[in-house]
DNA sequence: ATCTAATGGACTGAAATCAGTCCTTTGCAT
DNA sequence: ATGCAAAGGACTGATTTCAGTCCATTAGAT
């Protein structure tokens, strides 16, 4: 057996993974705020059935109303019931307490690092599938949305725009990775104050994206992408100075 | 409030992230094996003390302890009690069974794709980051160690150093998506049989990218990275044709 | 007008998990 | 030799979480 110096490994540790990070209850309460975020559950539809949900986030029913009744008494979550009934998801009420500041600098940049790495290659994975009609279709509904979405509802659909396209890239763990990149970026987002001008500018971006994807030009999706990622970069950064 | 189309939102619900995937000890299972798998604990080595290690995984020492039992019992773990005893990470014990087949197709692009975005990237930005002279050293000393392992820890210490290359890049982000990236091909990987001449050539090409880092040159890291990865994924396609 | 089925609402007892405490073993320092 | 401190081993009672069951409400179908 070979020699294995201990190095930094009391550091490395970091690389462990957390099985619980806090009880399950608040875990479920943050991947549902999550799913909002991400556009899973845009704004204005109708969550699953509690029983499907609680089964998809493996979880028990009990537990997932515990959580539900906390995001419908903040707000976030009407319910109705009875048949055809169902808890809907209300605008994001978008609170902007807790203000980027400086202590943020280091988080900002990772994620924007991490972003620029996955989302370009993502979308030029995705120019470089073949797709079908459905999913060409879902697509420009998708961007049709964003479209017509208002500063209330904007950033989910936004969001789910960019995870269809990274889903589109023939590997579940790189839509994984945007899905992720695009929570965090959510995250920071929600904390400045939206800036309307920006709407238009970034659809047009979205348009020639999908474009790019459609036509099947990879290089040029991938660099177009990393342009529309530039502008959340520069936005995030400039709040700062 | 814009109208916001279902789509095809049952299946967006993929991107939910599930609160726990089987019961806690369970899990702590996984993410023990997967610790081993990256080097994070690598084998010689003793692992924290368990106190230490329940904290870390966030799960009570009752429970983490059911798991090490799992564990050395199924060889992977000797237990020594006493002052200065502890629990030492046995040899990964290589069985191979369930080969890789046909059925394995699409996870393994699917892993080769998300590498090859992530782990070049992270080699380019570890190039670009200022490093300090215990991490060069920490480098240098885990090159060495893989280096001088042989065919019963030789993946664990390549993958450790694999992740301490993206951990340089500044972004905790990338860093852990490699570490994922190089778990899933660790798995894959012990699903073949272990080729001895691979890793001479390996070693040259660990050297040649180390270099590259060192001195700040970011383009060769990234391409060097690439070649290096391509290897892999010669090998792991190779082995279903 | 009534029935039906799908939904949220509420409760219960069982099982898993936890936090805390104390015990046992061991090697080094004295 | 002896004591100490740090490690694993074992137990207990409290808490969380679960699976299962039944209730209440509702809109459409009949």
């Amino acid at each position: 057996m070979a020699e294995t110096k201990p190095l930094d490994s009391r550091d490395g540790m970091r690389f462990l993974g957390q099985v619980r990070r806090g009880n399950v209850f608040e875990e479920t309460l943050g991947q549902l705020l999550r799913a909002m975020r991400l556009g899973v559950f845009p704004p204005g539809e109708k969550l699953p059935a509690e029983r499907e949900l609680a089964e998809a986030l493996g979880v028990s029913r009990a537990t997932l109303r515990d959580s539900l009744a906390e995001l419908q008494s903040a707000g976030y979550l009407q319910v109705q019931r009875g048949r055809y009934g169902g808890t809907v998801v209300a605008a994001h009420p978008n609170t902007h307490e807790n203000p980027l500041d400086d202590s943020d600098r280091a988080r900002i940049e990772d994620v924007l690092a991490f972003r620029s790495v996955v989302e370009p290659a993502a979308a030029e994975l995705a120019a470089g599938a073949s797709l079908t009609a459905t999913q060409r279709n879902n697509l420009m509904l998708a961007h049709e949305a964003v479209n017509s979405a208002d500063a209330t509802n904007y950033r989910p659909l936004d969001a789910r725009l960019h995870v269809m396209i990274a889903d589109l890239s023939a590997s579940s763990m790189l839509a994984k990775a945007v899905a992720e990149a695009r929570d965090a970026t959510s995250e920071l987002l929600d904390r400045i104050p939206f800036l309307k001008p920006n709407i238009a500018h970034s659809s047009r971006q979205h348009e020639d994206i999908l474009n790019a994807i459609l036509h099947g030009d990879g290089a040029s999706a991938k660099k177009l992408m990393q342009e529309h990622l530039d502008g959340t970069a520069t936005l995030l950064r400039g709040f700062l100075d």
